[in-house]
DNA sequence: TGTACATCAGTGAACGCGCGTTCACTGATGTAC
DNA sequence: TGTACATCAGTGAACGCGCGTTCACTGATGTAC
């Protein structure tokens, strides 16, 4: 191995440098938010708070949105890893206590970060327009995933298939068929269409009290949050049909 | 009745022509909102939209903020007027079909009124705090209502107050009770429990919807949304215990 | 190892923009007598 | 009915603000020979 070679590997102090300003301006820029709320959120705010002026951050990001759009990515990420690591916390638990876990840290999320939490759910940012990167993000697509698995738990692809969710039509099964293709399995369209209506009850919920709609609510929103989701989670599983006898279940 | 009386009760020509003005400028906002987006709203855009000068506007409204309050009052009372209506025009279907299409009209008011739904729903405006004027706005609460009477339609008070949402903690109930009264009844603590999540749940669809977060789904959007809520309807009535014998069930 | 050149991080100065809000003023509408 | 005054809708001019972005420049870091 030559010198040359490790110059490619090593990064030189330009270039550590460079890493540690970029890592210092997003954290900013994250702090700003935390701190004085997503609307004040700009170049000028940053620069300020890191004791630079303006011009230096043109160094790091050719332009706003590109600052917005790597917070927005680092949220995503944040909240995807925040879940896993719920469920991982509740790995020997049975999968109805690790979506319960799963699904309280979705809302103590928001409820921690809302300004973030507004960041990547609340109305689109003022001129701010989300590069389109496919369907999902992949850590939208990760935390999915977790759902999915702890949500459908314990039931084999043929009953998932057979959920109950009435005449789904011919068209929204062929569109939903390739959706969620996960290790060597699909998800049944029947399943990915539960799936969806409990991502949407989940997130209504957290959206409406991390947005302060139902403040009327007071301390007791932790406890109607957790009565839905048990309730949402022993519906589902009702609407999907027993074991055929004789077939093994899927882990 | 003397002529001082008359001028009471008839509208001077100034005051005619102040509530026509009031209303110019209230619509100028909302058409500014729908074609240039809600980030776009300024008291200066909607003044050269009128071909007035900014100034002028300060004859009606205090400020920026007194003017949004209007809005903001207004979209909620345009949604609880849509949802009301839609239930009345399936006054003569069983309460299933009327739920449902409460459920859709808030569904269709929202993607096609994205601009104003986020006025409601997104994260808060810029530095915008809405008085705080109780709970819920009057509007909010009719809609409620609306949603209240049609899922627990054919239900008495005794049901619905033993509706199974286990273990409700004594303070959420004592919480809960005095929230919803409703006529000479009170909706009972479990139902109001119900009654949240079901919101939450046709919230979070719609929301998610409205702000392009579930596009991958493409145009079966309603789909999804009409089995979902066929679903949660069929869910919650599901966990109302049946009507004791003998007992005349509500209208 | 030293030297010439390229790259990069940062600054100072400036651009043009839209914003909310205030002030002093004019002319029309309304009111008291 | 006419007159004196008060109220109100609107304008012109201006305020101070924060914003994103560009340009020309300096000094430090990196690279080729």
């Amino acid at each position: 191995m030559s010198g040359d070679e490790y110059a490619t590997v090593l990064p030189s102090l330009r270039q550590r440098r460079r890493a540690v300003a970029i890592q210092e301006i997003v954290d900013a820029a994250e702090s700003h938010i935390v701190e004085h709320g997503l609307h004040a959120l700009s170049l000028r705010a940053v620069a300020r708070s890191l004791g630079m002026t303006v011009q230096a951050l043109y160094h790091y990001f050719p332009n706003r949105d590109a600052l917005i759009t790597v917070l927005v990515a680092k949220a995503y990420e944040d909240l995807a890893d925040a879940v896993t690591e719920a469920v991982g916390a509740a790995a020997d638990e049975p999968a109805a206590l690790r979506f319960m876990a799963a699904a309280e840290c979705y809302r103590r999320w928001a409820i921690t970060h809302v300004e973030r939490f507004q960041l990547l759910y609340g109305a689109p940012l003022r001129h701010y327009a989300a590069p389109a990167e496919g369907p999902t993000t992949p850590a939208m697509r990760r935390m999915g995933e977790v759902f999915q698995r702890e949500m459908f738990d314990g039931f084999t692809t043929a009953q998932l298939a057979a959920a109950d969710t009435r005449l789904l039509s011919p068209a929204l099964r062929a569109h939903l068929e390739p959706l969620f293709p996960h290790g060597p399995e699909t998800l049944p369209p029947p399943a990915t269409a539960l799936l969806l209506s409990a991502w949407g009850h989940m997130h209504g919920m957290v959206v409406l009290e991390a947005f302060g709609h139902t403040s009327f609510i007071g301390e007791h929103q932790a406890e109607i949050f957790h009565m839905a989701m048990r309730d949402l989670l022993e519906d589902i599983h009702r609407r999907i049909p027993a074991q055929p006898v004789g077939t093994p279940a899927a882990t």
